[in-house]
RNA sequence: GCGGGCGUAGCUCAGUCGGUUAGAGCGCCGGUUUGUGGUACCGGAAGUCGUGGGUUCAAAUCCCAUCGCCCGCCCCA
């Protein structure tokens, strides 16, 4: 059977990395496994299919961007009953349920995995990609003090990874919704969406949108006055108190909020009012965080606290989490040239040179007795021109050329970039 | 889902008021270099001009359709 594989036209939204770049993902992954175990999340693979309904039941417009997934042989004209799912926070919730009578709470558990969404692509936007997401789960309560454990992990993570600064801003949906109740608005949604474009769209349109969702154009004003405010301290108190509004869900939202801010970042979490956004079951602190050199870019991580998403009227399971979204930051990263690719496109350090074929296995014992002490390395593909050897070890980005002994001689080393060579004992030498 | 742009060699593109065998740079392969790369010079391979149809003596070029990719909106990692 005789078949291509695929077109050589990219799939839009399906992005593939090139191995010089996969190695740089690779490595920011194993940053955030390293990070999140020590803080004592464990792994945890979760399935990637899920009923359309767990998916569909806490996003309201959420299903029609989710990948519908069933069976080609299935009856033409059903619909999909089960769907990939779009954020790895859902499919958590729904495993802690069940499984709540053998997990030990606090329960925290981190998942890296791709994700899916039926979006129109873009730079940075795509129909799959892979997040890092990183949950607490308690039972009954969690304390908001882990709103700002999270949040620090948060920002602890981002500056371990080798990529540009990231800045974090935080909010707290609580102390919007009760500023936005005393302000009068009952449709605190709709009033919530047209502020969250004022970047966008400026101030005089922002209003204008709001007098025709049948909001004031006084009250208009004090709500784009919130969504100005920024603060870094405590001082945000006397800030929100000048709007004279005062309730339950203003004095809670505002002490999370602040806790978060002292958490001890020394002002690298910034409070910003306008922050609206994440998925609509976050009920508290939601975090987003913004390459500081594109900020415009979107996102870069999120999260949030979520009191109603897991549980049912008898358990609650209140959690927080946040989640770090490889792909948009290394597609932005590789875009905009702002890390460096891998100089290798290879894992292996050294390149054993084949003198002829008549000497294939040396090399190869060569290449085990390396392996064992675990320097990697690959064979020479060809007994070719020594130059073509080492010519094909650069351009993988292998630093070492190892020449086995000719006639009782000794083993010896080549450093391409240096061209520096020297005799070596395959039983002691490393690299660098 | 809505709006806009673009599909010519592996990559980036030139060529388009229709006219002989479709070009460049980079990359790739080979040679100068009788087994130790990177530079330089010389040579070579490589294209159903996205696809289908139409107009014409003649289409990469004009018309229609279709698919794909990219960008903006929406939304979000």
């Amino acid at each position: 059977m005789e078949r291509r594989m695929g077109s050589k036209a990219k799939m839009s939204g399906f992005p593939e990395w090139l191995p010089e770049q996969e190695l740089v993902q690779a490595r920011v992954l194993q940053i955030l496994r390293e990070q999140f175990g020590l803080h004592g999340f464990t792994p945890l693979h979760l399935r990637s299919v899920e009923p359309v309904e767990v998916l569909t039941s806490k996003g309201e417009d959420a299903d029609k961007e989710i990948y519908g997934v069933q069976r080609l042989a299935a009856e033409p004209g059903t619909a999909a009953k089960l769907g990939l799912h779009f954020d790895l926070t859902v499919p958590m919730a729904r495993y802690v349920m069940q499984n709540r009578g053998s997990l030990v709470f606090p329960f925290r558990r981190y998942q890296i995995a791709p994700c899916w969404r039926g979006e129109r692509p873009q730079m940075g936007r795509y129909r799959e990609f892979i997040q890092a997401d990183i949950d607490i789960i308690g039972e009954g309560s969690l304390d908001p003090m882990y709103d700002a454990e999270m949040v620090w992990l948060l920002a602890h993570v981002m500056k371990a990874l080798p990529i540009p600064a990231v800045q974090l801003y935080v909010n707290n949906r609580k102390l919007l919704e009760g500023l936005y109740r005393g302000f009068g608005i009952e449709d605190i949604t709709t009033a919530l969406r047209i502020v969250d474009k004022l970047d966008k769209i400026g101030a005089d349109k922002t209003i204008e949108l709001m007098v025709e969702a049948g909001i004031a154009t006084a009250t208009a004003q004090r709500c784009i006055e919130v969504a100005n405010i920024e603060a870094q301290d405590a001082s945000l108190r006397e800030t929100i108190g000048a709007f004279g509004v005062s309730n339950d869900l203003v004095e809670e939202g505002l002490r999370e909020l602040v806790a978060v801010l002292e958490y001890g970042h020394g002002g690298g979490v910034t409070a910003a009012l306008r922050i609206a956004r994440g998925l609509d079951y976050y009920t508290g602190t939601v975090v987003e965080g913004v390459l500081e050199s594109h900020p415009k870019a979107g996102s870069v991580c999120s999260g949030g606290r979520y009191d109603n998403l897991a549980g049912d009227g008898k358990v609650k399971l209140p959690g927080m989490g946040v989640s770090v979204g490889v792909t948009r930051i290394m597609a932005l990263c590789f875009h905009h040239g702002l890390l460096e690719a891998s100089p290798k496109k290879t894992t292996a350090d050294v390149l054993v040179i084949v003198h002829d074929d008549e000497s294939v296995s040396q090399s190869h014992a060569v290449a085990r007795q390396l392996r064992e002490r675990g320097v990697a390395c690959v064979v020479s593909h060809r007994a070719s021109a020594y130059g073509k050897q080492i010519q094909w070890a650069e351009k993988v980005g292998i630093e070492y050329v190892w020449f086995p002994p000719r006639k009782g001689g000794e083993h010896e080393v080549k450093n391409i970039r240096s061209g520096e060579q020297a005799a070596a004992d395959p039983s002691a030498w490393t690299p660098r």
